[in-house]
DNA sequence: TTGTACGCGTTATCAT
DNA sequence: ATGATAACGCGTACAA
């Protein structure tokens, strides 16, 4: 079923069709009527990618996650449902493409192939060659995170560092003076990702500032990392009376150090940090946290996007993020001796 | 950047670029080197659209999955994820389309317009007009889960009604005679959704065979959910003494509703399910559960759904899960009187 | 090895 | 004002 076919039996040409399909010229009604009506009797829909070659536009995006073989963690993938959703609603499909190490077979198909008309970059890291390489095909995109110089490109990213110096301040001004922070894996800080290193540099300046006396850890992405991470920080630090965290995946395992450690949360010891709300919530007691706006931060990645490919040569635009921290139930004054 | 330009600085026809490209046609060698020069010198990739139009084959498969507004659960993100990394591996791409209603735009693009080879439907009820559609459109497509009559298409499915069986006789041995099936939620078992209706339908049977009280209860698809079900539940029914599941969202909150109630697992009461490993290994103490493979599921789809496109008028297969209960900790005799 | 028709829809140009 | 003709986007594959 194509246009030519539509043409033959409404007894036009396929011109005809095409305007009476974009509405781009007048067609006169009674002709406009029975176009449609063949139309809508044989439910025809332009091919797409006939349409997509000629228009030059795929109307497609491309969203680059990192592979399945880490584990995405649950914030990742609602981030995921949330440009997918905040682009079925301008009509845009999106081209999911799982990248991990440096030239990955769907990652280079994708921006190379111009299967899309545009990328998001998820998880990326402070030196990032995805980034170099799209910047040097010039496709355009639109990175979720930052690079070290994220001048000249668009980007969304969560201000962890102020978020983490906030969270230390809130527990200092709760009289706490140790303080740890729990981090992401080794694996990613070491790689230079951004949150993480971000957390700690917000970290360090906030335990100086407020003289207080800083552990920093890192710790995997999921509950039973969490578990054994906390369980190693008492062990190591046990005048440590307070947990500063961006590592949402790992809460429930910190959560349930800490019950085993027999250390009451808040009035043993106090935990906040930078967690998309539904974590926040499922903390025991009730996280208190700056929370993220996932849905948010979707729409806007796929806006920006939007807004390069309209207008290639504007410039770039980027969103930080700083959420203020809802208080909940898991910091209190540090307990007395 | 086209094959033409390529062709030019090379010196030859279009013909012979794509020769070279394809290698479906013997080309000289001394040419075919010179033009393979000219091709890595300028980083020259064909263009997908116009060779998806020519081939008539997009190379894409779309997924369809269920509106983010209703919050994927791990596991479906899951999914998501293996069958992108399972498409990757054959050089296929993913194509995202979040499909509640009935006649949702994204959908109908992805099935009418032609833009992709084949769909997987994920989340599907007993009776699905998604399914209808595709049967009518004749688009190649696979099926997670399936409808009341399956016959005639190609699926893959998980043995609800006998995982949950199977979880049933093993607490049943154990000694317990009181026993509470935690299903999904509400809506989803009303609407049909078929693992809801096979967890029920294999439960009664169970309970029924085994001369046991069952109770069924269902149970929204998060912690929080998770605990006030199991809460009311031990009120409503405080000699019920073991849970079967197959809400893994809802563990978490299971978990916390039984350590207020004092009640220790699994010497107060036992706990089995169907989970994905790593819910079932989060859980405290580790859940005795049937382990879904999920990488494998995502895998199996995307091979079931290659035979379907490249032989459409082969039988159509399936696949059905019923993997071994993992005796892990949650399950114990039933505490005597 | 090459010329050329083809896949399908869009749109500028021309004819009525 | 309305509709038709034809070129075009890009790669593929058959006939020559």
């Amino acid at each position: 079923m194509n246009i030519g076919e539509i043409a033959r039996r409404a007894g036009v040409s396929r011109s005809t069709v095409s305007y009476v399909l974009s509405g781009k010229k007048a067609v006169s009604e009674p002709t406009r009527q029975r176009i449609q009506a063949v139309i809508d009797e044989l439910d025809y829909r332009p091919n797409a990618t006939a349409r997509a070659l000629r228009e030059g536009r795929t109307h497609t995006l491309g969203l680059v996650i990192p592979p399945a073989t880490a584990r995405l963690t649950d914030m990742q993938l609602g981030f995921v449902a949330s440009v997918v959703e905040a682009a079925a609603r301008v009509d845009l499909d999106v081209l999911l493409s799982p990248s991990g190490g440096d030239h990955d077979r769907s990652f280079e198909r994708i921006v190379t192939s111009r299967r899309v008309d545009g990328v998001i970059l998820m998880e990326i890291r402070l030196e990032d060659d995805r980034v170099s390489r799209l910047r040097q095909t010039g496709l355009p995109f639109v990175t979720i995170g930052r690079t070290a110089d994220p001048s000249g490109m668009s980007w969304v990213d969560v201000d962890y560092a102020g978020l983490i110096s906030r969270c230390v301040g809130h527990l200092a001004d709760l009289g706490h003076q140790q303080i740890a922070l729990v981090n992401r894996s080794a694996e990613l800080v070491a790689a230079g990702y951004g949150p993480g290193h971000r957390a700690q540099v917000g970290f360090s300046a906030a335990v100086t500032e407020r003289g207080l006396t800083g552990v920093e850890v890192c710790c995997g992405d999921d509950a039973s990392a969490g578990e054994a991470c906390v369980e190693q920080l008492l062990a190591a630090h046990p005048d440590v009376t307070a947990i500063a965290t961006i590592n949402e995946a790992a809460l429930p395992g910190m959560q349930r150090a800490l019950d085993t450690a027999g250390l009451a949360v808040p009035r043993d010891f106090s935990v906040a940090g930078v967690a998309a709300r539904h974590w926040a919530e499922d903390f025991r007691p009730a996280l208190t946290a700056a929370d993220l706006p996932m849905l948010e931060m979707g729409a806007d990645a796929v806006a920006l996007l939007m807004e390069c490919i309209a207008t290639p040569q504007a410039p770039p635009r980027h969103q930080l993020y700083s959420p203020p921290i809802s208080l909940r139930a898991s910091t209190g004054p540090v307990r007395g001796r």
